[in-house]
DNA sequence: ATGAGTCATTAACCTAGGTTCAGAATGTAC
DNA sequence: GTACATTCTGAACCTAGGTTAATGACTCAT
C-alpha cells in the first residue's frame, strides 16, 4: 500500500520520490478500532493522516446531537479537518473510523515539510479537486431529491458502501435513517 | 477600480506589480446590459472576467428549464466557470449579470500568461477559498432550514442583496419564490 | 449462551416546502 | 404616460421527508 499511495500522489501532484520519502518517513502508522474517533472538535487541524486500510468518515455534529456526514474516505485518501487547515484553525469536524482502520500519521512537522515550492502543485490539486467535489454535491442538494443523491451516493462510493451502516449513508444524503428505508426498500 | 483590483489579488496571492499588468493589459473591459449572458453550457470556460462594477450570476438549468443559482459575483470577483476551466471542460453553467455590469475580460491567453509559478500561490489559495465557501454551503444545506439559509444568505451577499431580484435569491436557496415570500414574511 | 445495547425497518401522523392559480405590484418599451 | 411583461405575494391544496414509536435483527461483552 506504500508503492501505491506514492503513486497515487506522484501522479497527482508530481512529487519526486526523495521529497516523498523525506515527508513520510517521520509519519508513523496507526491502527483504529471500528468506532474510535481520529480527530474532534478543538483539537489541532495539524493532526492528518492518509489511509491504508479501512473506512472513515468526516462529520459535524450539530447542537441537538445530531450527525451530518460531510464524507467518506477510503484507502489512499486524506483523513484530516482539511477546510480548517486551509484556515489555520482548529478542528470544527469528527473525523472516526467506520470500520477498523489502519493509516500513517502525520502533524505540524509533516505540513511544515511540504511547505515547500515542490509540493504546491499538490495541494492545489488537492484544494481544486476537494471543491469540485464539494461543488458537485452543492448541485445534487439544489436539483436532486433524496432518491436521486442516493444513486449518487452509490455510484461515488460504491468500493466502500459495503463498510458503511446505512444510518451514515442517511445522514451523508442529509435525510433520517427511516426516510432511506422508504427510498430503498420501493426503488 | 483597478487598482483595488490589483491590491485585492495582489494580498491573496502576492503577484507583483509586474506580473499582474503583463496579464491585465491584455485583458479588455466589457460592458454588460441587465440580463445579458456572459457564459453559456458549451461555451470555452476559457473566457473569465474580472468584475469592476455590477452583480453577476452563476446558474444551472435543468431538463425541465429551472434555474438553479451556484453563486452570486460582485465587485473585484472573478466571473467564469471555474470548476470546468480547472477540469478542461467547456462551460456547463450559464453566467449572466443580474445588474448592468463592467467587467474585464480575459481569455486562453491571458490563462496561459498566468500559467508561471508566480502565480501558483494565487490559484492555490483560490481554490481553496472556492472550496471553503463550498463546504459552507453544503453544511447550511445539511444542517439548515430555508429560513436559516436564507440569514446566512443575508448576511453573505448583504453588499449584493439590492441588486439581487428575490426570485434569484429563491433559486440560491433552492427554494421557490412562493416560499421566499412565506418565509420573509413571517419572520 | 444470554442479556443489553445498537441498527434497520415499518407504520401513523405531522410539517416544510412544492404546485397551481390568481391578483397586485412593479418594471420596461414605446 | 400607457401598455405589456415580469416579478412578487397570497391562498389552497399536495407531497417528500421528519417525528415518534414499535418490532425484529444484529452485535458484542460477559
Amino acid at each position: 500500500m506504500y508503492d501505491e499511495l506514492f503513486q497515487k500522489y506522484q501522479q497527482i501532484g508530481g512529487i519526486s520520490n526523495q521529497a516523498w520519502t523525506k515527508v513520510v518517513s517521520t509519519m508513523h502508522v496507526k491502527s483504529l478500532d471500528k468506532a474510535e474517533i481520529f480527530l474532534r472538535p478543538g483539537d489541532s487541524s495539524h493532526t492528518f493522516a492518509l489511509i491504508l486500510d479501512g473506512v472513515g468518515r468526516h462529520y459535524y455534529v450539530d447542537d441537538q446531537g445530531k450527525e451530518w456526514t460531510k464524507s467518506f474516505a477510503g484507502p489512499g485518501d486524506l483523513l484530516g479537518a482539511y477546510a480548517e487547515m486551509l484556515q489555520a484553525q482548529d478542528s470544527r469536524t469528527f473525523i472516526e473510523a467506520v470500520s477498523p482502520m489502519k493509516v500513517i500519521q502525520g502533524g505540524k512537522r509533516e505540513l511544515d515539510l511540504m511547505h515547500t515550492s515542490e509540493w504546491d502543485g499538490l495541494w492545489r490539486k488537492l484544494a481544486e479537486d476537494h471543491f469540485i467535489k464539494k461543488e458537485n454535491r452543492e448541485y445534487e442538494f439544489l436539483k436532486f431529491d433524496a432518491l436521486a443523491r442516493y444513486q449518487s451516493y452509490m455510484k461515488y462510493y460504491q468500493h466502500l458502501d459495503h463498510l458503511v451502516p446505512r444510518k451514515f449513508v442517511a445522514s451523508y444524503l442529509g435525510i433520517t435513517p427511516q426516510a432511506l428505508s422508504r427510498i430503498t426498500i420501493k426503488n
